[in-house]
Formats: C-alpha cells, structure tokens, sequence
DNA sequence: TATCCGAATTGGATCGTTCAAGACGGCGAG
DNA sequence: CTCGCCGTCTTGAACGATCCAATTCGGATA
C-alpha cells in the first residue's frame, strides 16, 4: 500500500517547497509559471488530493452545504423537493461544495440541527426550501450571520435574504388566460388558507387574470389545506354551486382531486394543476411547471457569490414557471 | 463575540487537562465518575462541540456517509429513493453520522468521484441503491477495501459484501396468492426483459405461487422496459391474447399503463403494482409495498457494525414487504 | 517506613494544510 | 555603488483534536 499522499509528497517530487504547492492550489497567479508546470505535473502523476480536514483546520472553511429533506408527506409534493435537491448535489459540484442532509421535525429541532452542524462541521451555508412568515429559522441564522439562502420568497421582508423563487402568480396567470382563450369563462380555483404566502400568490395569479379579462372572480374559489380528498370535495363543491367549465388548483394533489370529481363530466371540465409533478405527467394532468433544477442552480450562484466575497451578484432571482399542457387542459 | 470553545477551553474550566476531556468523550469509562461530571459540566456550560476536522486529522475518520441522488427518471420510482434517503439520513443521524450526497452520469464517473471523495473527504462508507450484474463499483470498492453496503441483493455472488434487500419474490408471491384467494385464475405479469435481478426475482414469486396452486403460467407474462405507455400497451395485447382477469405488474409505472389500459372492463380486471409509491396511492392502485425506512436503518446499522468493528453482525438482510390493498385489487 | 502497583492525569508530538514572515537574487533608480 | 523593491520561493508556527509515553498519587504490601 503507498503511502498517503501529501502536500509534502508533492513538494518533494517538485523539488519545492510545501507553501508553493499550496500556492498552485489556491494563488497560481503568484507562481512562475514554470515552477507552477513542474508542481501539477507532480500532482497529477501522484494523484494527489487535497485533504479537505486539514484545509478546513486552517481555513475554517469546509465547502459543505446543507440542505433538509423532508418526509414524505403525501409523496405527491415530496418529488419537488426531491428534484429541487438533485439539482442542488449537481451544481454544487460543479462550483466545488458538496451537499449535506439533514432532517428535523419541528422548527426548535431544526435549529439546534444548525448549531450542532456549524459547531461541528463547520458548514459554510444552509439552502432552506420554504419559508413562512416570521420564520424562527431564518431569524437564527441572520442573526449569526452564517450565509443561507431560500427557495421560496421572504413573505414579510423581501430584502431580509437572499432568495431564489418561482413566480406563482404568472404561472396560474397564465394558465388562466390560456383557458381564458380557450373559451372558458367560468373558470374556478382552489387553493389554500389565506395567509400562506405561496397560496396567496398563486390564486392573485388567477384572480388578476381573470379581472383583467372582464371576468368577477367572485364565488369562483375555495379554499382548503393540501390534499387530493379535499380537492375532489371541493370540486364537487364548485360543481354544485356554480359549474364552473375548468379549475385551477394551487397544487397537483388538489388537481388531482379534481380529477376525479370531474370524471364524466360533458363536455369534460378542464383542470390545470401545480408543480408538474411526475404524478401529473402520469395521468396526463396539465401543470404549472416550475424550472427546479434553474431553481437550484440560482441557490448555488447567490451562496458562491456570498461566500467568495462577490457581494455585487444580484440576491434575489425571479423564476418564471411554464406551462405543461397535457390533455386534461 | 465570545472566543471559539476548543478542547482547552474545556479543560481550563473544569480544571483538568485537554487528555482528560478527549477521554470523557472518547472512554468515559477510564476518568472517575467526580472528574467526569466536572467535566461534562463544563461542556454543558460553554456549549463545546468537538471540531470534527481536527478530529478527523488524528483518526483519519469523519463521520461521513456517502449516498447518490439520481436524477428523476419517469419521475414515480424517483419516490422510492427519496424516502429511502430520508430514512437514511435520520438513521444515520441518530448513530452519529452525516449523510453526503453525490451524482454521477454513469458508472465510470460514479468511481471517479468515489475517488475524489475519499481522497478529499475522507468518507468513511457509501451506501449504493440497487446493483447490476458484475456491478464495476462494488468491484471497485471492494478491491479498496472501503466500507459500504448496498439496498439491493449482489444477484451474482450473494456473500460478496454487507447488502439489504426487500423480498420481491414474496411481495409478488402475496399479491398473487391475494388474487387467487379472491378467486383469479388467469393472473397476468407485467415485466422486465429477463437479466435483471429484481425483475426476474419478483416474476419468479408470481410464478411459483401460481403453480404451487396448480394454475399454469404458460403465456400470462410479458417483458418490457420500465413505463406507463409500455405497460398500457402489454395489457392491451394480453387481453386480447388470453383475457386475464388480473394483471400483476413489476412496477408502479406498468400498473399505471395496465389501468389505462383496463378502464371500461365488466367485470372489471384487477391490477396490482409494485413499489407502493405516491402515484399508487393517489388514483387507488393496489400496490406491494417497501419497507424503506426500515431497509434504510438496517443499512446504517450494517455500516456502522463494520466501521465501529463488531463483525459479528449479520452482514445480509431480507426484508418482508407488505401488501397495499386499494380499490384495483 | 520503604517499596511497589495500577488507576488517573499530564505534557509533548502529531495529523496536513495555510498563514505570516523572511530569504534570495535581479533590476531600476538615486 | 548602494538601496529598496518586486517577484519568487522557503521556513516556522498555528489550527484543534487524539495518541503516546511519562508522571503523579493514594493505598496496599513487605
């Protein structure tokens, strides 16, 4: 077995010193470029790599990201994150950070989760997916000045962070007008509670469409936690009441709810969904499709530029969603 | 800002030497119960947490546990992975050990970042989701001897490393027997082309449960890739071919074809999947049913057997799924 | 009382890297 | 000619933990 291959491996074989190995790796600049060639020849021909603990001891620095993944729920919305994440190991690489888990059942515990990381580890940012108001997370971590950032907007202080986000409201915007100009009038939507800064988002999408189209909004929307139940009973709902001809939802669990609410129906009530999700593309649901791995890619540009020190790049990006239409739209 | 808490830090406040504080936390069995509690005090009081770096740089170990995201293919297999990788990272929290994650294009990039990661990181085990005959990452590790387990059986040489699997055959064998018991005779199997560990592992349990109960599976199989338009298609060739009334089907995605492909039947044709994933349970398919969680925990308690040394452990586990009865079955 | 023993504790060396400071030669300016 | 400067490279120290060998100490034994 050979031996362990160190910065003084290499330096011998270059017949340098160990700071100018160091100096090939991190300030190449300021090494002749002569010398510079005799050192990675000396690299490469050992396969040397450099020992990430040590670096780190002087540094402070661990090129460790941190992302939660969650349980999953009713699974149908799990597999946004689940992209969003493997999107995230990707650029990452690709920008020299590796991507760490972790898991927390509540708020609290979440956040002892981030001291016991940054004491041990070190870590050098957290990606939190999802923020609600006044979020006791992103509180504790600005608070302590350790770089993050967020999928999903601040609702109450959009300067507070860094963020990346999609733009809801253009997508149910523009799947409204898209059955708007398929003729539909009577188009519906079920969300969620007031209040959820997403859900709100979504549904003005929806509303402001409509209204500038003429159409009243009015009595056209419900409003329901997540769940494919719930979107079936709401449908039936809407049905009853005011038989709307298409219903837009704030998620595919929703729509797919819908879905079967409608079965039957003529001529058939379209139904858009949101997210896109592989459930969707299953049973030919239409959605609202959001660019996740862009999405990600975005999180590491903000979190690189934080941590290298390029404090110009923008901190908050816009994203804007598309439209999956399938045959149910 | 307070001054970062070491080792010494500790050791001043409780008046006792750095050695004796790395002992309460390495062999608290070799400091006497007073010093201890003194210590353990201190460490309490000032909040210490050991630097996993330096740590590292003494012990060569870190902690660390490597586990692949893969893209979402067809989106609804994409499901199991991520809850087993939740399961995994839970786990392996609670033993003490982090979960990293890493992408990879194909095999040969796969071992290179191997490579990079234990040369950098120093890892100290990867857990691989599912293998391939003659498998050319389990070769490789293996040949370095680093730590890791699989989920899924080495089909070609069971005793080649630690693994976790699900029984597939049993689960495919339960639902064939459920089919029966509610009177089936002609069960159908949707499958994948012949070479594949897990498929032809979970078409053998339909097989042998439908001769152990005289019933000739002669012409009730067929063979294809992986996906809903596949496996509507197969259904639609088996019905006209010999009438089935019940298509049992290696995956989640062909049992979502076979519905399609079944709607409108009188009596209607019973359908059962495999993988029990969020898309099942959302349109009401019946479905055999992983134990991710579990399998997950069982990795982390392999791994952990062999890198904390007690190789008594069992290094292979079989576990039971269970059945998902819905509405189709 | 002297000696010894083992348990408990101590100080120094070490892991592999980067930081800080200094050495060396050559070059241009005074 | 001398000085200082710049570009280039080298040396010693430090990061925070654990390993190793040495030391202390209370108590049992001769």
């Amino acid at each position: 077995m050979p031996d362990k291959v160190t910065i003084a491996t290499v330096a011998r074989h270059a017949r340098v010193s160990r700071q100018t190995v160091s100096n090939v790796l991190n300030a190449p600049h300021i090494v002749r470029q002569e010398t510079r060639q005799r050192v990675e020849d000396a690299i490469a021909a050992l396969g040397y790599r450099a020992n990430q603990a040590a670096r780190q001891m002087r540094t402070g620095r661990s090129r460790l990201i941190a992302a939660r993944i969650e349980p999953t729920r009713d699974g149908i919305n799990g597999s946004v994150l689940d992209r969003f994440l493997h999107g995230l190991t990707e650029t990452a690489d690709a920008a020299g950070y590796r991507v760490l888990l972790y898991t927390a059942p509540d708020d609290e515990r979440e956040i002892a989760t981030y001291d016991d990381l940054l004491g041990t580890y070190e870590l050098d940012a957290f990606v939190l997916v999802g923020t609600k108001y006044g979020d006791p997370r992103t509180a504790w971590l600005a608070d302590r000045d350790v770089p993050f950032v967020t999928f999903g907007r601040p609702w109450d202080a959009l300067d507070a962070h860094p963020w990346v986000d999609v733009d809801g409201a253009a997508g149910t915007g523009a799947a409204t007008r898209h059955l708007l100009a398929a003729g539909h009038r009577r188009i519906a939507f079920i969300g969620w509670p007031l209040g959820s800064g997403v859900g709100d988002d979504r549904r003005a999408g929806w509303h402001d469409a409509l209204r500038n189209a003429g159409v009243d909004p009015t009595g056209l929307h419900r409003e329901t936690e997540d769940g494919i139940a719930e979107g079936e009973r709401l449908t039936r709902d809407l049905l009853a009441a005011v038989a709307p001809t298409a219903v837009l939802c704030a998620s595919d669990s929703l729509a797919l709810g819908a879905l079967q609410a409608i079965r039957g129906t003529d001529p058939p009530v379209s139904v858009i969904g949101f997210d896109d999700t592989p459930v969707a593309a299953a049973v030919g649901l239409a959605s609202v499709s959001q660019p996740l791995g862009e999405a990600a890619a975005r999180c590491v540009d903000l979190l690189t530029g934080v941590l290298d020190g390029n404090h110009e790049t923008p901190t908050h990006v816009l994203l804007q969603p598309s439209l999956a239409l399938r045959h149910t739209a």
